[in-house]
RNA sequence: CGGGGUGUAGCGUAGCCCGGUUAUCGCGCCUCGUUUGGGACGAGGAGGUCGCAAGUUCGAAUCUUGCCACCCCGACCA
């Protein structure tokens, strides 16, 4: 059970995050190093998420498979920028076996076990399902395969936070093939809009879709797409990337087919993720210093009612009328929890729906049954008013939509806000320590320069916009002609 | 990996500097009663390897040494 009150955002952001998860009954840590426990609560959310994904993936053709969590070592080697990016955060499994220890202290692992080849617990699957891909591709008629695997992956991170970055995390991880470049570009495109697309329509969170620079590209990536989400604290979060790998999995995994000439080709490669980190995204875009603030589109419980009553004649009265609006409800597809649980008082009740943010609140008292009215309390503006019974159902179904709307405008108009344009490093240093939130500034491309602003100023280059075609001068370099990127301080 | 911190009941903590009855307090939990429109109140009750190991001592939550774990800040990070 949560107890009272947070940190204001202001004071502290990140114990403000880190109470929330806990209070809000989201997650919590577990006894193992960076690894997170998703509580029921949490995990509902997740599999909100997860749902609606998978609905979306499912349209645009691609179908679900299941990979093996444990890699051979070799084969994570086969494609060299691939292994350099993820060599230094793997779990290693060297033994299969343990024993009783000899001198009784326990069980200790058994040294006449170990592997031939070590395996290692996945940070991603691209080596092992283009080792398959392999046996299942031999002509342009096997292709494209369009599959995607939700699962489980390990990247052993120097430092953890929830949702955020954990050792463990759930994901999805689409992996494609294709006969053309064209199309597989289209592929990685393709995904990244329905990223977007969820982010802006179901988490009510705006995003800018864009190209990572060579520095921050997935490793094995020929181009690396992403959405770039900022946060409350006018930091950015990476929330999702696509990407488009060329032919440089086929090559390492030797994957060619036949094309309708007969020739042989290597196969075109995409592979697109998003993780549980989309719950932090959820959280710090909407919510406040009262606690969670949910879309009604991702909400385990959409409404909640609470009854208020001295005696049983009207619990039973209201009992009777919470049921009949409930039967309503769900009847056109609304969840809603009846809470007459009778050891909480009301008061508590508020406050904890409050903190797990329940986007609407319903409470019923002797007072609305007499008059045929309910107190109706919305959760991301925390305004209440009393409404009639009549026409109730209604008027809820559309009031959920005009809050995700309403949460969506908000978080466009702080984005809009804290998109600034600097003309000199010094001025893009003066903005991230104020306000902070993206800075556009024109950069030449190169990498080095990239390096130098991160050394003065600690931004990264998030993202090329895709739609940004305007050019000029570079704050560094002072190359003419430069693309204009977003820079931020980012999770 | 660098810096800081913490480890005492389910959770949060006091006690530790300066060793000494039965280890403090709050929340939560159980029982009974009264309550219920913004985190109720009273009475009674249960719950402890004081992170682990060794040492010093008549005596260790407290001192010493070693170890372990986790958290926070930074570096790193598809």
């Amino acid at each position: 059970m949560s107890s009272k009150g947070l940190i204001k955002r202001s004071e502290d952001f990140s114990k403000w995050y880190n109470d929330l998860v806990s209070k809000a009954d989201l997650a919590e840590h577990s006894d193992v190093r960076g690894c997170m426990i998703i509580k029921p609560y949490g995990y509902a959310i997740w599999e909100k998420i997860k749902d609606q994904l998978d609905l979306m993936f499912k349209e645009t053709g691609h179908q679900n498979a299941y990979f093996p969590l444990f890699i051979p070592k070799s084969y994570l080697s086969k494609e060299a920028d691939h292994v350099e990016g993820f060599a230094k955060e793997c779990a290693v499994v060297t033994h299969y076996r343990l024993k009783n220890a000899e001198d009784g202290s326990g069980v200790v692992v058994d040294p006449d076990a170990k592997l031939e080849e070590e395996l290692i617990v996945r940070p991603t699957s691209e080596t092992i399902i283009w080792n398959t891909y392999k046996k299942w591709i031999q002509s342009y008629r096997d292709l494209p395969i369009l599959v995607n695997q939700w699962a489980n992956v390990v990247r052993w991170e120097m430092r953890t936070r929830l949702f955020l970055r954990t050792s463990e995390f759930l994901w999805q991880e689409g992996h494609t093939a294709h006969a053309t470049k064209e199309e597989a570009i289209e592929e990685t495109e393709k995904m990244l809009g329905v990223y977007a697309d969820f982010a802006q329509q179901h988490m009510a969170i705006p995003v800018i879709k864009g190209l990572k620079t060579e520095n921050e590209r997935f490793a094995g990536a020929e181009e690396t797409y992403c959405i770039e989400a900022l946060m409350q604290d006018g930091k950015a979060l990476q929330a999702g990337t696509s990407h488009f790998l060329g032919q440089n999995f086929a090559k390492a995994f030797d994957v060619t087919f036949a094309d309708k000439n007969g020739k042989q080709n290597h196969v075109w490669a995409t592979s697109w993720g998003v993780s549980t980190r989309l719950m932090g995204a959820l959280i710090m875009t909407h919510s406040d210093d009262q606690g969670l603030v949910l879309p009604p589109k991702l909400a385990p419980i959409q409404v909640v009612i609470v009854p208020i009553y001295k005696n049983p004649e009207q619990l039973d009265q209201i009992t009777s009328y919470a049921k009949q609006l409930i039967s309503e409800l769900v009847g056109i597809g609304i969840s809603v929890k009846f809470d007459d649980d009778d050891n909480k008082k009301p008061g508590w009740k508020f406050a904890e729906y409050e903190m797990k943010g329940v986007p609407l609140r319903i409470a019923i008292g002797p007072r609305d049954i007499e008059n045929k009215t309910v107190e109706l309390a919305r959760r991301d503006d925390l305004s209440k008013t009393t409404l009639s019974q009549k026409d109730l159902s209604q008027k809820i179904s559309k009031l959920l939509e005009q809050i995700q709307e309403d949460l969506f405008r908000k978080s466009s108009d702080f984005l809009k806000d804290n998109i600034t344009f600097a003309s000199t490093v010094e001025e893009m240093n003066d903005i991230l320590n104020s306000k902070s939130g993206f800075v556009e500034a024109f950069w030449n491309g190169d990498s080095e320069t990239e390096q130098k602003i991160k050394d003065i100023t600690k931004a990264t280059i998030r993202c090329i916009p895709l739609e940004e075609k305007s050019t000029g001068k570079c704050i560094i370099s002072g190359d003419l002609n430069s693309k204009k990127v977003l820079f931020a301080r980012a999770y």
